[in-house]
RNA sequence: AGCGGGAUGGGAUAGCCAGGAGAUUCCGGCGGGCUCAUAACCCGCAGACCGGUGGUUCAAAUCCACCUCCCGCUACCA
């Protein structure tokens, strides 16, 4: 039995992966928000009855180790980061029904009883392996937390894979020498009895399970290989306090693995949730058709039974979602994922982000420097398809507002309301015209469509595509013409346009909510724009309303210089503090940037104007880290060039060095200055590129 | 190594599951137009043998096989 399409008559719950309460959100961790929160927003636009929930994921030993580091409690350690992400995530519109944590009461509650269900249905099983522990304090060590040698290579080697040598995974005990990544104390291997959840017993049904999973590709492909294979024990406890207690067991340190919690914690909040809105009723949705149903195999007709449940996650935790969790689910009696959509990663100017080098953009930058969530909604969520990788740039962002919402959907509604305001006080008094209806009512059949094809991206761009042809539309009919020639006519296009901005407003709700409530607003429609059914596209707008404000504003380009400036000089900064600590793998450990694909002919490259110049003059731009505003003689005239020097050469030595300028590089104005071209040279350093016999100022370079 | 994903005009991106006329859209380039609108908007032109090699088919960006290069996953970090 196939599944009804969405919407369907059961309610439905979307939920993201849980943030880690170990460090601050950035636009990575946004996307997959960003991703959920249109979609839940879609899914109401179209009538379906949708809770959308999430919560902090609190326990486990990277929060254990780093609460130690800074001597607090591992509670009140990511109680802070929790309190952060809750505040956060309204800021980017992206709002949660409920928000909970799986350190709370409810889901400590719902968890044990999934462990008891468990055990009750004997899919539970003990056995004692070997764990790493810190011998001086007495505290196990997860295999990531220990280092030594690579028994195979000799290599220094992470405890549970020789990540630098052979790449050989490492079997707990096989590392030599091992010591602790955190106190580098001695590590010894200790046998200890654990519980394992015996994933073995859905096989069958995992394998079934995959079959009607709907979603992203990725997620329904990559676990194939586990599911089909021999699916190993999976060990659901650890030694350590903090964390949720195994229950029925005695022994003290003894918790639950996090990623038993922490999918669980989807449930508590729905649950959480419920307990508030009255109409929702969470254990239609969690359970099959509102009741537990154990065993190991599924009936089609529970499908239909039951609720829509809709995982949205990253695609590095793919296994999790589907095969730990429904075999988890599906061991207490409960429902099934509907679908999992897996987000492929964001990268940061074409480099993957990394937290660690200080290649990020954070959510918290991205505010502070004014810019409307709406917008890096709407540039995360239409840059690529969902399962594809993203890449953020700033210029790419200025490049996108700029263009798809400042010059298209915002100026279209604006100059479509603003005429119709100046000329008729409103909406004109005429009908809309077949050629629009039809357009609005594809756009609407569109939006469906993607709801039920779970097309994030689509969901996003259909309103600005709207806005294209409403663009298209109005110059094509010129009403400023007709407004004297044939007042009848200029009355029914600008009907039209009113109704084309109707439209938009309701269908670019779920991307950018805020904004869409703004445009509804200048139109004085009543009530909220959310609350509507999707087919008000075609009502008729208000016979009155107000003069209407630009709904986007232009990102200036040198506001967009300043930030690639700041991330360029953080990211050398974290990398200038890493050559510091590691002072073997400096020099010689250049990263090379891999060779082009792509080959130029020679025309291109006859397009390229360097030539031979000398330095005449060399300043420190104030305020600016790294930029030298330089005077450069090319034997034709003599250039102004800003250029990225400061800290790699000492600035009163420059003058007299000859150097290649890239002559017909665009102007540029940094800091105030203008740059009218660029200086060669290579690499992070800055070495600068010459000459080495005496070419004339000014010859050409080929 | 195994598995999964990707490679599309100068840059970015869609189309691929359900194979079919000129391959989508955005940025950029060139040439026009308009003036209601935020120097915005509209029209036209140039530019891609859809990573490579074979195969299936009347027809392949799309399906199949092999190859190259990138990325991810491989269970006791989350």
């Amino acid at each position: 039995m196939s599944h009804d399409k969405l919407p369907t008559d059961q309610p439905a719950v979307v939920t993201c992966g849980l943030p880690y309460a170990n460090g601050s959100l950035h636009v990575g961790h946004l996307r997959t928000y960003v991703a959920g929160d249109l979609y839940s927003r879609a899914l109401r636009r179209v009538g379906q009855q949708t809770a959308f929930v999430c919560g902090s994921d609190m326990h486990g030993t990277p929060v254990a180790v780093n609460a130690a580091r800074e001597g607090v409690e591992p509670r009140e350690f990511a109680l802070e980061f929790h309190e952060q992400y809750r505040e956060r995530f309204p800021q980017f519109n992206i709002e949660f029904d409920n928000y909970g944590h799986t350190d709370d009461e409810t889901n400590t509650e719902l968890t044990q009883e999934f462990v008891e269900s468990w055990i009750d249905q004997d899919h539970i099983v003990e056995k004692e392996i070997q764990v790493a522990w810190d011998a001086e304090i007495e505290e196990p060590l997860p295999d990531r937390y220990v280092e030594g040698t690579c028994p195979y290579c000799g290599e220094k080697a992470r405890g549970d894979e020789c990540d630098e040598g052979c790449q050989r995974h490492l079997e707990p005990g096989e590392i030599e020498n091992p010591t602790s990544v955190t106190t580098g104390n001695p590590a010894e291997y200790r046998t200890r009895e654990h519980k394992f959840l015996r994933l073995s017993d859905f096989q069958e049904y995992l394998q079934g399970f995959l079959d009607r999973l709907e979603g992203t590709e990725n997620a329904r492909n990559q676990p194939r290989e586990w599911i089909e294979g021999t699916l190993e024990d999976l060990c659901i406890t650890r030694d350590m306090d903090w964390g949720i207690d195994y229950p029925g067991d005695d022994r003290e340190d003894l918790v639950l693995y996090v990623w038993v919690d922490a999918p669980i914690e989807y449930v508590a909040s729905t649950k959480q949730y419920a307990e508030r809105a009255a109409d929702y009723d969470w254990e239609q949705v969690w359970k099959v058709d509102g009741e537990e149903a154990h065993g190991t195999s599924w009936d089609d007709e529970w499908t239909d039974d039951s609720g829509e449940i809709v995982h949205i996650i990253g695609r590095d935790i793919i296994q999790h979602h589907c095969v730990f969790w429904p075999a988890m689910l599906r061991g207490a009696g409960y429902n099934e994922p509907r679908s999992v959509l897996a987000t492929g990663f964001v990268g940061i100017d074409g480099k993957a982000l990394s937290t660690s080098r200080n290649r990020a953009v954070w959510a918290e930058e991205y505010l502070d420097e004014g810019f409307h969530p709406d917008l890096f909604r709407y540039y995360i969520a239409t840059g690529s398809g969902l399962e594809n990788d993203v890449d953020f740039s700033w210029d790419r962002f200025a490049e996108r507002v700029n263009g798809e919402l400042v010059g298209n959907i915002g100026n279209f509604c604006y100059r479509a309301l603003l005429f119709a305001q100046r000329n008729y006080d409103g909406t004109p008094d005429a009908d809309v015209s077949d050629e629009v209806h039809e357009r609005i009512e594809d756009a609407v059949d569109r939006f469906e469509t993607a709801v039920a094809e779970y097309d994030v991206r689509d969901l996003g761009q259909i309103a600005v595509d709207l806005a294209d042809f409403g663009n298209e539309y109005i110059q094509r009919h010129e009403p400023w013409n007709l407004v004297d020639d044939d007042p009848e006519q200029a009355a029914q296009v600008i009907r039209d346009c009113v109704q084309l901005t109707k439209a938009c407003a309701l269908l670019m709700q779920p991307v950018m909510p805020e904004k869409a409530a703004a445009l509804w607003a200048q139109l004085d429609e009543d009530g909220a724009v959310d609350e509507p059914e999707l087919d008000a596209a075609l009502a008729t707008p208000p016979a009155d309303f107000g003069e209407p404000a630009e709904l986007f504003t232009k990102v200036e380009s040198e506001t967009i210089e300043v930030l690639n400036e700041k991330l360029r000089e953080r990211v050398a900064e974290a990398s200038a503090d890493d050559e510091e600590e590691s002072d073997e793998e400096s020099d010689d450990a250049v990263e090379l940037d891999a060779l082009e694909d792509g080959r130029i002919g020679f025309e291109q490259f006859q397009d390229i104007d360097m030539r031979v110049g000398e330095i005449t003059a060399a300043e420190p731009i104030e305020d600016a880290d790294e930029l030298v505003r330089l005077e450069v003689d090319i034997g034709l005239e003599t250039r102004q060039v800003v250029a990225g020097l400061k800290q790699l050469h000492d600035v009163d030595e420059l003058p007299g060095t000859r150097v290649i300028l890239l002559a017909n590089m665009e102007k540029a104005e940094l800091f105030g200055y203008e740059s009218n071209g660029m200086v060669l040279a290579a690499g992070d350093e800055a070495d600068l590129l010459t000459t080495h016999e005496d070419a004339a100022l000014g010859t050409r370079v080929r």
